[in-house]
DNA sequence: TACTTTTGCTAACACTGTTAGGTAAAGGAA
DNA sequence: TTCCTTTACCTAACAGTGTTAGCAAAAGTA
């Protein structure tokens, strides 16, 4: 490969991650609902179509964001279960880090789950999704079974489904109804539910 | 008032509600997404500013919907209640009730909760949700209080926290990645977390 | 009959995502 | 350097979207 074509490739990497932070930025200022293909040509002072160039159509910028998304939860829940070893305070990080995740990114929280403008169609076009929760599961189950070493299968399996709905229900009603006095209660609920699953600690 | 007034409030209201269930079969046969003033108009055979003479925007029309999906639920969920006197079964049969609601009107769930098109703005618009949810809390509170008399309230806030997040939590799990072997493992994951809110039950 | 209100339309504006087709620059080969 | 090919980039357009201005015809009222 000769050095110009080196060149060549780098500054189409360069242009592609310059459409991707410029459409970040209006995602971030104006939300999902207001992301337009000429707004992010605008803003790269590029013309339309130049965008087709590096991406299929937008909903492929969208399906690399969610990929993001996906990449960077996964990162910070695996950190948060590498943060101790006892089994509730995992679970306790776990649900420690989704939360931040979720409220520190709304965009990618809204983008992952489908509470953004054009998610309908995501489904098929993201396998990250269920990486993700199959990922999840596993960690979470491994914890469940090391604090309750003597329960049947079955039940890990059943608490980690009510402690994911619990934290996933406790977050998209918060950010879809922002109500400021739950916060503290919602920790509560998290940390009862929690201490509900490890009860048969054998320490 | 004269007798042609009459008739043409009548009219008026005739053409209001074929405006709705237009839209209402545009949105089932073909989702939120693609639901637009002008395939409302083809559909009733009339010009499209006519549209704009019964409804301010097309967010009046969602609006509408949003109405119609919180008016139903209440009713499903005030009926479920009433099935019964026993609090666990009470609780069940809301549980039941709100899950068989959301996915027999999967559009209504989607419009109510923000997992549709443009449903950002709907939470000023929106004061059914808050009727709605001070409504249930109230009704599942009371619920929860009377099956554990002894309790403080705290308790019991605690408690309906926790199964409104658990049911929230699987439906719309369930509803963004629909997974078919888990059916009978979410029934038993809100069964076993209500006899839980049961269990200091005095009888 | 004359006037007013309502009803409905055509046409347009300002946006969307997307693409066809042409131009000029850049890269490689003689 | 010259020729050719590929790449980069643009203008202009198409088919949609929500929304509105302005006008014509019908209906109601006096």
């Amino acid at each position: 490969m000769s050095i110009t074509a080196e060149r060549r490739i780098r500054e189409k990497e360069a242009m592609r991650t310059n459409i991707l932070t410029t459409a970040w930025h209006i995602v971030k200022e104006e939300g999902w609902q207001s992301l337009s293909i000429r707004k992010i040509a605008d803003a790269i002072q590029y013309s339309v179509p130049v965008i087709y160039d590096y991406f299929e159509n937008k909903e492929a910028i969208l399906l690399e964001f969610g990929k993001q998304g996906f990449e960077r939860v996964i990162a910070e829940l695996k950190a948060a279960k590498a943060s101790s070893s006892d089994p509730a305070e995992q679970l306790k990080a776990i649900a420690d880090a989704y939360w931040a995740f979720a409220f520190a990114n709304k965009e990618y929280y809204q983008l992952m789950w489908g509470m953004s403008a054009p998610s309908c169609e995501m489904d098929k076009c993201m396998p990250e999704r269920s990486v993700f929760r199959d990922l999840v599961m596993a960690s979470i189950i491994e914890i469940i079974e090391k604090a309750n070493p003597g329960d049947a299968e079955n039940n890990a399996c059943l608490k980690y489904h009510t402690f994911w709905s619990i934290l996933h229900g406790l977050i998209s009603i918060k950010m879809v109804a922002p109500a400021d006095d739950t916060e503290q209660l919602n920790k509560l609920v998290l940390d009862d539910a929690i201490t509900g699953f490890i009860k048969n600690l054998k320490s």
